[in-house]
DNA sequence: AATGAATGAGCCTTCATTCAT
DNA sequence: GATGAATGAAGGCTCATTCAT
């Protein structure tokens, strides 16, 4: 890609016949301003209600210059969700292979290292983007779906699975427990994108993050019996 | 044609090859259906991106019927989300001030009613949309936080207030604590709007409801010290 | 209409072949107070501005009364021009052929008689409807040209010819003449439909009626030389 | 394109065979062509009948382009008249101030150069559409009325009073005798407007004015006793 | 490369017209 | 006959996209 691409639009003139990649890379001259404004007008109003006119306006460019870039709305759309979840797909998954010490710890670092990537404005607004957008665009769904969510789940399945294999949480279904880390951050950091300016109890999000895990740990040790002191009623 | 019309609303109904009328006079179950199509259509694509056309087809009227009932695009949707807001509304607050038996119990029923509501598809409909709409519509999130987001965290915050009066559970900040019970279902329904489709483990919503609470209780109980294993790190 | 007069719409009802005749009249039921309100919307707001819902609020009926007498907006619009339009036509062209007085008082009198058909409200409104939609209903132009423009020139000119052969006044381009005597009268009648309300000095117009008629018989008189002061400068 | 581009309009001068640019930027012409061609079209239809779409064809530009210049129909419609006003408007008052000759001669010259600005057809035009949408605009109708109507009373009147002071006319009242002079004229220019391609004796207006000061002159000499052969006969 | 004037397809909205009641 | 709910074609307006500069 470095060496000739060339920067003509036409998607023709790459190898006839081929399909052109849904997801092309364009020239690292991309300016950022642009997907960046567009992420955050994406976010705040949704694809449809986004106006070019403002992505241009909030990168500083005319028009007519978001067009030297991107062939056209659905593309920089695309291009901006997919610039936007990068970073989530570079979490250190590799790092846990290897891991030695306790699967707590294991767990905490996880779970911090993930909570301080959703915990970034521009992650929040994507995953409300991908929830607001996902009828609309199926195929950003399911990228979003296989890049992030799986990888996100195996992650933590792996690591819940030490943590039971270790003893040291009790036997629990796996689906739900990931879920049950991952939900209520997810939930915290789209409502902060729609909500919070009319919230007269803002959330404090570190203080959040420490309970919530807290709480999971609590409810989660292997000394305990669960559920004994009321039952599922119906 | 004088004889037999029955009022049915099935066009096949009638005797095969007469001539079905082109529409009936229904002024008084138009409005409901109208909302229906219209927040179901809202839901989907967006304020934006929904098509008065699409409605109107979904509710099996003209476009121009909508304007009978309602002024304009806006009004339409304000008036479907505060339609499907009502029944929120009317969640059981009163039942709890002259509740006698265990706080425990209470908070499993007050859950398990709410949950009942929210559970609903139309509601994590609305609750997704009105996430997904707050930016462009600032008194329509104004209006559902101020009825639905303060009621239900009121309603959670006395109960786990009696819960902790009577010791049993441990002391919680309230807000957090409230947050905890509900974000996790509220980040599930509005999850299942969007990308249940394309989830090969798509969530098993009774059983998560039940892990969920009994991860919280377990968590909350009074006679364990929290936080021994593993503390915050920053 | 009691008779045999069919009350069906359908042109090729009547005799076969034939062409529907574009004035057609229809049942004298027709309720004056449909043609009557449809004329002062007409005139208010212009053929396009008039919506059919407010004539039949004027005409105290609804909507769907309209086409039981009239088969479509621009019928509906052609009949209250027509219907306006006669009173003007039986103006006494007749009683002119045998007038054996002064052709000076024949002058005045059908002066006065003129004015008084033209100065009704209604005959203002009704000029100024033909001149209004003349461009968009042509064949509405060509009607009144023809039934009421021609008639009055020919009565006034006729009028005119008697004065002067008999010596009552000097000898004027005839077409030029006959303008002078009904144009000021006309603009007047059509200002007070529009502009009157923000006039700070309405007219007066009996006393203008009469300032005209004054002017024209001094301006016209045998004794004096035309055009002394001044002459035309180009 | 680089070589030989002619900036002329004209598509067809340039090369043939060569593609004709879909455009040309024009922005500072474009607003006069848009009002003019509005003016129009305006004038033929009225403003509700009249289609954006035709107004925009005539102006040469696409419908979307007007809304580069007037943000909607009716601000479209408000700048058309006020910009054809403007000239009514700076008519020579100021040069009446100091006169010095015949009183006479300075009516007929205030005559000759207001009637060179109505007979203008765009001021016909401009006259029928204000009477015509008076009800519909009523401030469009005050606009002219200010700007227009009474500067222009106020004009002949100040010359009626000296001609009157100067004993080269009877005394008449001024306010109907203005009216005299302006109404045939603003009559007759409306009437181009609409009636006269159905005229079979048009108009020939230069005669007309001509005719009708003569008649004014006559009638308003001082040596002549008015109203001499018939009165009012009411 | 960058600009922004110009374009025109598409959607909201109105209102003449129809027709079940 | 009379009504007015329902219809859908038509037109105002927006905004993604193009292209002359």
């Amino acid at each position: 890609m470095t060496e000739n691409t060339p920067l003509t639009e036409s998607p023709d003139s790459s190898a006839a016949g081929k399909t052109t990649p849904r997801w092309q890379r364009r020239p690292d001259a991309r300016p950022e301003e642009i997907l960046r404004a567009a992420m955050q007008t994406f976010v705040e109003r949704g694809f449809a209600a986004t106006k070019l006119e403002e992505v241009a306006a909030r990168a500083g460019v005319s028009k007519g210059t978001l067009y030297l870039y991107f062939s056209n709305k659905e593309e920089l759309f695309r291009s901006a969700v997919q610039e936007s979840i990068l970073p989530h797909i570079q979490s250190g998954e590799q790092r846990i292979a290897g891991f030695q010490g306790s699967p707590l710890v294991l767990l905490r670092e996880a779970y911090e290292r993930w909570a301080a990537v959703v915990t970034d404005p521009l992650m929040g607004g994507l995953c409300k983007l991908v929830v607001t957008e996902a009828a609309n665009f199926p195929e950003v769904a399911v990228f979003y779906f296989e890049q992030v969510i799986k990888r996100t789940r195996a992650l933590f399945a792996s690591i819940l699975q030490r943590c039971m294999a270790a003893g040291e949480i009790r036997d629990l279904p796996i689906d739900l427990a990931v879920r049950e880390i991952t939900a209520p951050i997810l939930f915290a950091v789209m409502w902060r994108q729609s909500m919070s300016q009319h919230d007269d109890k803002p959330l404090d999000v570190p203080a959040y993050l420490d309970f919530h895990f807290n709480t999971l740990l609590q409810g989660w040790r292997t000394d305990i019996k669960p559920d004994s002191h009321t039952g599922p009623q119906k």
